[in-house]
RNA sequence: CGGGGUGUGGCUCAAUGGUAGAGCGCUCGCUUGGGGUGCGAGAGAUUGCGGGUCCGAUUCCCGCCACCCCGACCA
């Protein structure tokens, strides 16, 4: 770490785009805010407290969501029998090439060392649960008799393990933490119609929650789900303009009900396959959260996700001061309480304030409110926000002194709640804007390559390629598509008929490409 | 698993064939206090693991392991 005055003494500011400098900061964001960590385990990370809280907060919103629309929580093994995860025989494919799998039971001490026990192989391997599809579709099996058992609407908080090559913080980790709806439904009509609804109620909490604005679509047989008929995603873009998915909602279709051989008697008496979905996301959603509204200075985090909303920081530079201003501290602590407000003191003693105001804006906190002597006497409070509106050409001087406001105390305290929704919808507003400029409609090859190949960002465009031309796309530009896109998610600009960018073919309507994480 | 790189106090890095030093961080004291105060004292490392060469290895050689970057794989 650099002496903090010579290097981190910046302004909150437009944030780096070269690909190394972003994953740089992007590291630098994680461990200012104090989110996490690599483990020394393998690929594996740690999520710190603060991480930890900003998890808890997304759970909540999420869980508040999935209840609203009927869904129940429950939990099931970590480990899955290797026949029962091969039931289902493209899943089984599809996650062949990272999976955990646990052979023994059993260690002992041979001269001192411990060593794994050969007597104490497992008749049959376990592997551990890259999700949880075949293990849940075997309980289901005894749970689903009659149409009266459905539909059945379950979702599962866990951790999941995926052995990847590479990982990286939040994004691809060897285990992560997660949810996964499982549905079962009495007809095709039903389960098309969850998958879309869970679709739904993802991108109301990225959008309302996150303050991440995403595109709804649906992906392309080469990026569909192992073992699914269809595959809903949204993608959101982060400050590189690289996309990332954010979540999935897939159709399962009768696969899973046929590999786990799960049969229900409809109204007619006849059997029937049960049709399933599933849909989950990940502690993935951090790292969009941060690299969609993060900045130099490090996290920022919309008001609704913050553990901390307001840090009240009492000055004083004697004891006399030091008791009147943390007094005065505690009282606003009380009120804001009172108002439902999410509010901390950092009363610490041999700090500087300056300190403390770094301190807490790499971690995100939205406001904060400084108590000093001066004023004590003036009856006032000193509001500073973690970042305000954009200006075109203003220095940096300038938007620090607007980020800061003197207000009489009870009206101060009176502006907090609304000041903290303003923020909430900025956000959204500033990652809208933040992705209008990095989005074309595209139809030229010579122009696609350009875009893509001076920053780029999400490309809109005409696609009737094979799957195999679309491995050509990926392998000559490092894009992909990212979704084909719902009619009311694409912008006017890039509606309608047109030829396909690579082969000229007629193309009913555009695809979102991009780069991706 | 292929190609490249790196392993030295908590972090970032120096140095040296004669068993290590700085900055930041940490602890204590004074000082300071509305954007990272300043000074002083102090704690903290069998130099990734194993072997070889050598009177002597953190340094040279070999093997292993871990991590990072680039590919293949991915929520």
């Amino acid at each position: 770490m650099n002496k903090p005055g010579e290097t981190q003494k910046t302004e909150a500011a437009a944030v780096t785009t070269r690909a190394q400098d972003y994953a740089q900061w992007y590291l630098d964001v994680i461990k200012k805010a104090c989110l996490a960590e690599h483990s020394s385990v393998r690929g594996c990370m740690v999520i710190r407290p603060h991480g930890y809280a900003i998890w808890e907060k997304m759970q909540r919103e999420l869980d508040d969501r999935f209840k609203a629309t009927g869904h129940e929580n429950a939990y099931f093994p970590l480990f899955i029998p290797l026949s029962f995860f091969s039931r289902e025989e493209k899943h089984a494919s599809g996650f062949a090439k990272e999976c955990a799998v646990v052979t023994h039971h059993r260690l002992k001490s041979v001269d001192g060392e411990i060593v794994v026990d050969p007597e104490s192989k497992l008749e049959e391997p376990l592997v551990v649960r890259p999700t949880s599809e075949t293990i849940i579709w075997a309980q289901y099996k005894n749970w689903i008799q009659s149409y009266r058992d459905l539909p059945l609407l379950i979702n599962q908080w866990a951790n999941v393990v995926r052995w990847e090559m590479r990982t990286r913080l939040f994004l691809r980790t060897a285990e992560f933490l997660w949810q996964e709806g499982h549905t079962a439904h009495a007809t095709e009509k039903e389960a098309l119609e969850e998958t879309w609804r869970m679709l739904d109620v993802y991108s109301d909490f990225t959008e309302n929650v996150m303050a991440v604005p995403v595109i709804k679509g649906r992906k392309t047989e080469g990026e569909r789900f192992a073992g699914a008929i269809e595959t809903l995603s949204i993608e959101g873009m982060m400050q590189d303009g690289k996309a990332l998915q954010m979540g999935t909602s897939h159709y399962l279709g009768q696969n899973f009900a046929k590999g786990a051989d799960v049969k229900f008697q409809n109204k007619e008496g006849q059997l029937e396959y049960v049709y399933a979905t599933s849909w989950g996301v990940s502690t993935r959603l951090i790292g969009a959260l941060i690299m969609t509204h993060s900045d130099d200075a490090g996290l920022v985090l919309p008001p609704k996700l913050a553990p901390i909303q307001v840090i009240v920081i009492p000055i004083f530079k004697n004891e006399e001061e030091r008791v009147k201003t943390t007094d005065a501290a505690g009282k606003v602590l009380a009120e804001l309480k009172a108002l439902g407000v999410a509010v901390r003191v950092d009363a610490r003693d041999g700090i500087m304030p300056g300190a403390k105001y770094y301190e807490w804006e790499g971690k995100g906190v939205p406001l904060r409110i400084e108590i000093g002597p001066k004023d004590l006497e003036k009856g006032s409070l000193c509001i500073a926000r973690r970042f305000v509106p954009e200006i075109k050409g203003e220095a940096p001087d300038a938007q620090r002194r607007r980020r800061k406001s003197f207000l009489p105390r009870a009206e101060a305290i009176a502006s907090i709640l609304p000041t903290l929704e303003a923020m909430q919808k900025e956000l959204l507003e500033r990652a809208r804007a933040n992705r209008a400029a990095r989005t074309r409609v595209i139809d030229k090859l010579e122009e696609f390559e350009k875009f893509f190949g001076e920053g780029g960002g999400f490309a809109w465009v005409h696609w009737a390629g094979t799957s195999e031309q679309e491995e050509e796309m990926t392998k000559r530009f490092e894009t992909s598509i990212r979704c084909i896109p719902f009619e009311d998610q694409i912008p006017p600009e890039a509606k309608g008929e047109g030829v396909c960018i690579l082969t000229g073919r007629p193309s009913k309507q555009r695809v979102l490409m991009a780069k991706s994480y």
